[in-house]
DNA sequence: TTAATTGCAAACGGTTTGCATGGGC
DNA sequence: GCCCATGCAAACCGTTTGCAATTAA
């Protein structure tokens, strides 16, 4: 689980291995943050500084439909993306997000009570309304510590 | 719970009531579906030709606020409103979004147990970040029946 | 070789803002 | 009458697209 054979990923899905793609994985794994694309193009910069924007958008998205990140969108506008199964991060986790300082913390309170009860829903959703559940967020929003005072 | 008293829900928090308000308001109430600013519009166009689309989305800026409505964000690049406690919907359900057609379906199955769950979980993330937590939203991600066959 | 990938610039689309006009209280 | 609220047009900003140049296999 540490190092993916990205080469291979990428190749049995039909796509190349490049250095943009290489440099856009390798920052998404060293965080432990949810990074917008801009986020990671800044961050990318610094090593490569011709990279373009359009490209870790498009990386971006490659890796979310071959199943290696995930993006979420928690309502400031951009989208934010992790790697799925990040060393640095819980397995499996959810998000408190503070609607004021958009602050997000990872969360994975009950999160084994809570697996069993997406589990039973996923399979009674699938079955009542044939679908085909791929994943599954769940967000609470409020009102973090120091926004709650300044208010 | 029928028409709770807008013109005084405004006031207390410090608006007026008006004409574009009420239309918005009203508009909301009597769908079922998760309605952008766009389509508030259109809908509102047909009794108020003369509103403008900037009064829509200030307008449902405000009802959010005030916490008459919820925002959703499904991944599609526009918000979607509905307000809370409305008539025609269930009372607390979630969502389950077709990640190809963009269809979104409410549910109910489980919320009971899961009520419980968020109930607990919610207290314990108050306890633990001091996040004072407003809502909450779960989405099941996945390929509706229809989508699912024509992939 | 040669088709996939990149970077740039320009387009796109939902949302927000500045400002003069209009409308509630 | 005093402000708040409105509508318009223009700005904004994250994201996408067209296209010629570049690069992996």
């Amino acid at each position: 689980m540490n190092t993916p054979d990205w080469q291979h990923l990428f190749r049995d899905a039909g796509f190349r291995m490049t250095y943009p793609r290489e440099l856009v994985i390798g920052i998404l794994k060293e965080t432990d943050k949810h990074l917008s694309a801009e986020d990671v193009y800044v961050q990318a910069l610094k090593t490569n500084p011709s990279i373009g924007l359009t490209t870790v958008y498009r990386t971006l998205d490659l890796l979310t439909h071959i199943g290696v990140a995930q993006k979420f969108d928690f309502g400031d506008g951009k989208a934010r993306f992790e790697l799925i199964n990040n060393a640095l991060k819980t397995d499996h986790h959810h998000h408190l997000i503070c609607m004021k300082c958009k602050t997000i913390i990872d969360y994975t309170d009950f999160v084994q009570e809570e697996l069993e009860l997406m589990k039973k829903t996923e399979k009674a959703l699938s079955r009542k309304y044939h679908f085909k559940i791929m994943q599954h967020t769940i967000h609470f929003y409020g009102l973090c510590e120091a926004c709650r005072k300044s208010s």
